[in-house]
Order: structure tokens, then C-alpha cells, then sequence
RNA sequence: CGGGACGUGGCGCAGCCUGGUCAGCGCGCCUGCCUUGGGCGCAGGAGGUCCCCGGUUCAAAUCCGGGCGUCCCGACCA
């Protein structure tokens, strides 16, 4: 491969519209190019890399006994009316009509179209199970696009779909998808972390996420130090409060005191004299069953997931000015728990305190020596917020991190949702008529590619894994006007490609300086520079990359020495 | 969808407040010379509906109104 024959623009500066570095990187090193907002167009060297992701989730998914299929992009409304998904799933879907008038949609995700297939080809126990997959772009029409590749638009994705005759056959799958997706992050040369899940209104006993470890990751994950317990903040569960709870404070009970313009729990904090851990905060919020009140410690954060699952509500929005008045009687920021009218969900830490300030529902006020067991009508108490670092592992006690984490891949269990509204059923050794039990598995493909640069660059560029890396080796010979080093340099280049060794000579007409910064833009692991110096030596010198080792290599040797390299970084990654 | 910002040769920006003298700078690109181990130097050159539409004005990149696009924060996310 050729440099100054390759589309392979690289800029000198940062593209004034990306903001996240593996945005700002794809873009100067010239491997992707925006068309609109959230779609871009992916050049030679980038979607080198997006091939390189794919090729190790098609060998791994292959290996896991999944089969390749390709579903159309474009599907029609009637089977997404079919799950009722086309009234639910709002404006990220993009909807169009076809010439005849016929509603369509470009595919988010493909539950409907392959079981679709699956129903109409698959009638007997004796096919199941079934274990298929595709690559393939995916649009979803996201309010806001974000980090370049990261959370584009359009998007290339690996999604699978398993069916089975019953759930226990299901989570053996599920098992096998487990140990395959960790192979696959593992060959892509990522940091990675496997997470519990929360699954969502579809339920199932289990869901993981593949979180790639990045400081700009939009997830956050709880992960033990000791043991091997990790989960989405949103899944982690929080141990209740050791201490007894429901111990009657010394004195009196609830005192209503003045606390004029004092609002926010840092507020209430100072004037009151007390810390943010004995103040109990009222959360109105609106759900399509009706509004709510949720009570928290001071210091906690809610976890609107938790709260959600609790509720068994899809919507949980918090409530406007105007509604917390009318709801409570009080202005923002004097919420409280008594006198109103509404169901009160309780955290566990906030119900577990002997003596709180919260807000009295009328401005300006709140209540002190408050004893929630004692004096709060609480219609449940529950695990209501996130999780912190002070807070135990909920598995073995051990000391919990908080990371923050981009999720690269999701695993869970369909269960019958969609084979029951779209009668997908079998006939069982007894014959009779079953639904299909099935599970999910996606891959963001083109998001590992932003994922591995979020974690591997820095200040001169993409540090790619070797498995992800556009090419292999760059090829930089000092002067093109030295004949012997263009000579060597050339034959250099044949001998590597024919040895099956990826390499980019840079036979541009530069200086060395502009080669030397635009291969370590480029990220590629293996630089090998080649001039009339090294050359009357005998040698080449090979530069990694990674580390900035530099080695002088024979040239008798140069490429053993190369193929030893890329072995060895290859096979470490499993 | 709420909040904030931006839109000027391919890229990054200045100019706008205080209208004219303003279309400019750096990078990139083309030609030639020179140079060749970390984005070299010199000389010459090409390239712009100043996002769009409308208004104010003798005069608009600049002021006003509307639209479109893009980015950032938030909400949202099988």
C-alpha cells in the first residue's frame, strides 16, 4: 500500500466541531469524514479499522455456532404495527413512505424483521435452536448525536438473535454469547468490563453489558475491588443501612421552623447547622400512573431506573415548578412528606433515619426532629438510589469504584415478547404449540472503533491495538532521492506485503518530520524507517509505537523481527 | 425538546460591538528553487454567493426580523 496513492487526508488541527478525542483523532487522521449530524463517511484507513472490528466478531460469533444472515434496512410498518412498536418507539425511529404510499421505516434494531423470518421458516423442535446474526448499518434518529462515532445516527452494528424451545436452553446460549463477546473484546485489544444490567421492562433474570473502560464514557459502572462483582450504576444494588432503624429520637417530635428563601439541601444544610446526611429530600415526580413522592437522604442520588422498575411505569419525569406547587402547596425546594396526597416511595437510607429536617410543603418552611418510621406514612420502602463509592459491595462487602465506562455491547433475554405478538411458535415432541424463546445480542461495531481510541492515543495521535490497527507497519524511508534507500525501501515493502504483513509506505515527496507525524496520527503499531544512514549500517529501525521503544533491527532480520511482533501482540489478546 | 454558542476560500480563525477605507491572517493547495531524522526555508500563484431569505440604509460580513445548519450542557436512549 502506497501512501500518496491513498485517500488519507490528515489535518494539522482540530476540527473546530469534535470535542471528544477519538473524534478529533478519526477526523485528523483522515479515517472519517461528517456528511450530517451524526452520519459520517468512513475513508480508506477508517473503515480499514471498522473491518478489522467486524472480521473478529463475524470469527468469534462464527465459533460461537451463530450463523450470519443479512436483514433488509428497510422494513414496512405492518410488523412493526404488528409489536405495537410503531405507536411506542417515538421520533428516534425514522418513518418514510415508499411510492405507493406505504409507511416504512429505516431499521433501528431488527427484533421484528427476524422473527418475522424465524416464524415463517421454523415450524418444529427439530430446528431449534437457532443461533443468527448480521452486520449492519442502523439508523436511529437520536435526539442528540454526540462524540462523533460514538453516538452517531447511523451506525454500523452487530445484532444477534437466538431461538430456543425453552428458557433453560436460552441462558445456555446466553452463556455461550457470554464467553464468545468476551473473546471478542478481548482479540480487539480492549480494556474492558463485564457489567450486571438492568433489563429493562422486558424483563428476564439477566442482562450484561461490555463496558470498554474510558474516562469519557457516558456510563457509569460500580465495580468491586475484591471480588469480581461489576454493574451498571443503574442495576447496582445498594445494601440497606446496617443500623436499626425505627429508634425514636430523644425529644420531641417534628418541629416546623422557619427557613426562609432555603432550598436546595445545601441550602437547608448550612442554615439548619446540619449535614446533608440528616436531611431527608421529596422528589415529586410524574408518571403516567400518576404523580409521586420519593424520599431520599440528603447525600443520596436517586436512581430513576430503580424507581421506574419499582413502579412498573415507563415514563418518570420529574415534576415542573408549577406542579410541585400544586401538588404540595410549597414552592421547589420545601417539599416534604406529610400532608400529601400523593403514594411516598422511600429509600431505604432515608426511612432507616432516626432524626431528618424535611421540607414542611409550605415556603419558606421546614420540619425538624423528623422520625420517618414514626411519623411518615411511606407506601413503600425500597432501594431507591445509585450506588457510591462509600457504599459495599453488595456481594462480598469489599470497597466498590466507581468507572466510567462506553458500552460496546448489551446481551439479554428476549424471553416471548416478540415471538407472542408476532406468533412465532414451534411444535414440541408432544405436538403441541409453543412460543419461541429468544435472546438478543448486540455489538456496537463502528462505536469500538471511537471506543479503542477513547482509550488508546495520545498528544500525537491514536495508539490503536495491534488487532484494530489500519495496517500493521508504516514504511518510512528518510529520502526518496537516495536511490539506494528508495530501492530498499520498495523491496521492503513487497517482501512485508508478500509475507502477509500489512504495511503503508510513505513514498509521498515530504520531509521525514510530516511522515513521522502523520504515521503516529495514524496510530499504526509498527513504524520501520529506513535511511542512508541505517542503511550503510545494515539496519532498519523499528519503532513501537505504544511504548516509543526504538530498536535497530538487521535487515536480514527485519522482517522475522516483525512477524515476531505482531505474533506476539496477537496472541497475548487471545 | 429546554438551556448555551457558533456559521467568513478545503481546514482553523480575525474582522461584526462602533456600517464605507474590509474581504484579511495561519495552515493546506499549485509553480519554481532549496532542503531532507519530528509538521523546513525563500519567491510567485490559484481559490470566497462572508449559511439562506427578507428588512433598515446613499452604503451591510457588520444593524434588525425570520429560516436553515452545526456543536456543547441537560432530558432521552432496543
Amino acid at each position: 500500500m502506497f501512501f500518496s496513492r491513498m485517500l488519507i487526508p490528515t489535518l494539522k488541527e482540530n476540527p473546530a466541531e469534535a470535542e471528544a478525542v477519538s473524534h478529533i483523532l478519526l477526523f485528523r487522521a483522515g479515517m472519517i469524514r461528517k456528511l450530517a449530524s451524526g452520519i459520517y463517511n468512513y475513508l480508506p484507513m477508517g473503515l480499514r479499522v471498522l473491518r478489522k472490528v467486524e472480521r473478529i466478531v463475524r470469527e468469534e460469533m462464527n465459533r460461537a455456532g451463530a450463523q450470519e444472515v443479512l436483514l433488509p434496512a428497510v422494513q414496512p410498518a405492518e410488523l412493526w404495527q404488528e409489536t405495537g412498536r410503531w405507536q411506542i418507539y417515538g421520533k428516534e425511529l425514522l418513518r418514510f413512505k415508499d411510492r405507493h404510499g406505504r409507511d416504512c421505516c429505516f431499521g433501528p434494531t431488527h427484533e421484528e424483521v427476524i422473527t418475522d423470518l424465524v416464524r415463517k421458516e421454523v415450524h418444529s423442535y427439530r430446528q431449534l435452536p437457532l443461533n443468527l446474526y448480521q452486520i449492519q448499518m442502523k439508523f436511529r434518529d437520536e435526539m442528540r448525536p454526540r462524540f462523533g462515532l460514538i453516538r452517531g445516527r447511523e451506525f454500523l452494528m452487530k445484532d444477534g438473535y437466538s431461538f430456543h424451545v425453552n428458557e433453560a436452553d436460552a441462558e445456555a446460549c446466553y452463556q455461550d454469547m457470554y464467553a464468545a463477546y468476551n473473546r471478542i473484546f478481548q482479540r480487539c485489544g480492549l480494556r474492558f468490563k463485564t457489567v450486571e444490567a438492568d433489563s429493562g421492562p422486558i424483563g428476564g433474570s439477566f442482562s450484561h453489558e461490555f463496558m470498554v473502560l474510558a474516562e469519557t464514557g457516558e456510563d457509569l459502572l460500580a465495580s468491586c475491588l475484591a471480588c469480581d462483582y461489576a454493574a451498571n450504576l443503574e442495576k447496582a444494588e445498594v445494601v440497606p443501612p446496617a443500623t436499626a432503624s425505627g429508634d425514636a429520637p430523644a425529644g420531641s417530635g417534628p418541629e416546623e421552623v422557619a427557613t426562609p428563601d432555603v432550598r436546595t439541601v445545601e441550602e437547608v444544610a448550612g442554615f439548619l447547622n446540619a449535614t446533608p446526611a440528616e436531611i431527608i429530600k421529596t422528589l415529586i415526580y410524574e408518571t403516567e400512573k400518576g404523580p409521586v413522592a420519593v424520599l431520599l437522604r440528603g447525600d443520596h442520588e436517586v436512581n430513576e431506573v430503580k424507581v421506574k422498575n419499582l413502579l412498573a411505569v415507563m415514563d418518570l419525569t420529574l415534576a415542573g415548578a408549577g406542579r410541585v406547587q400544586e401538588l404540595t402547596g410549597g414552592e421547589v425546594g420545601f417539599a416534604g412528606p406529610f400532608g400529601l396526597n400523593l403514594p411516598i416511595y422511600a429509600d431505604q437510607a432515608a426511612a432507616a433515619m432516626t432524626t431528618a429536617v424535611t421540607g414542611a410543603n409550605k415556603t419558606g418552611y421546614h420540619l425538624v426532629r423528623v422520625n420517618p418510621s414514626r411519623d411518615i406514612v411511606m407506601t413503600q420502602v425500597a432501594d431507591l438510589r445509585a450506588i457510591t463509592a462509600q457504599d459495599p459491595c453488595p456481594r462480598c462487602g469489599g470497597n466498590i469504584e466507581i468507572l466510567r465506562g462506553i458500552e460496546v455491547g448489551h446481551i439479554f433475554k428476549l424471553g416471548l415478547k416478540y415471538s407472542k405478538a408476532l406468533k412465532a411458535t414451534f411444535l414440541d415432541e408432544a405436538g403441541q404449540e409453543q412460543f419461541i424463546y429468544m435472546g438478543c445480542y448486540g455489538i456496537g461495531v463502528s462505536r469500538i472503533v471511537a471506543a479503542a481510541i477513547e482509550q488508546g492515543h495520545d498528544g500525537q495521535g491514536i495508539v490503536w491495538p495491534l488487532a484494530l490497527a489500519p495496517v500493521q507497519v508504516g514504511l518510512v524511508p528518510i529520502s526518496l532521492n537516495d536511490q539506494a534507500t528508495k530501492d530498499a525501501v520498495f523491496s521492503l515493502h513487497d517482501g512485508l506485503e508478500k509475507a502477509g504483513i500489512e504495511v503503508l509506505l510513505d513514498d509521498r515527496d515530504e520531509r521525514p518530520g510530516v511522515k513521522f507525524k502523520d504515521c503516529d496520527l495514524l496510530g499504526i503499531p509498527l513504524r520501520v524507517v529506513i535511511g542512508p544512514k541505517t542503511l550503510a549500517a545494515g539496519q532498519a529501525e523499528v519503532r513501537h509505537r505504544r511504548s516509543g521503544e526504538t530498536v535497530m533491527v538487521p535487515l536480514g532480520e527485519l522482517l522475522q523481527y516483525l512477524q515476531g511482533c505482531i505474533r506476539h501482540e496477537l496472541n497475548e489478546k487471545g
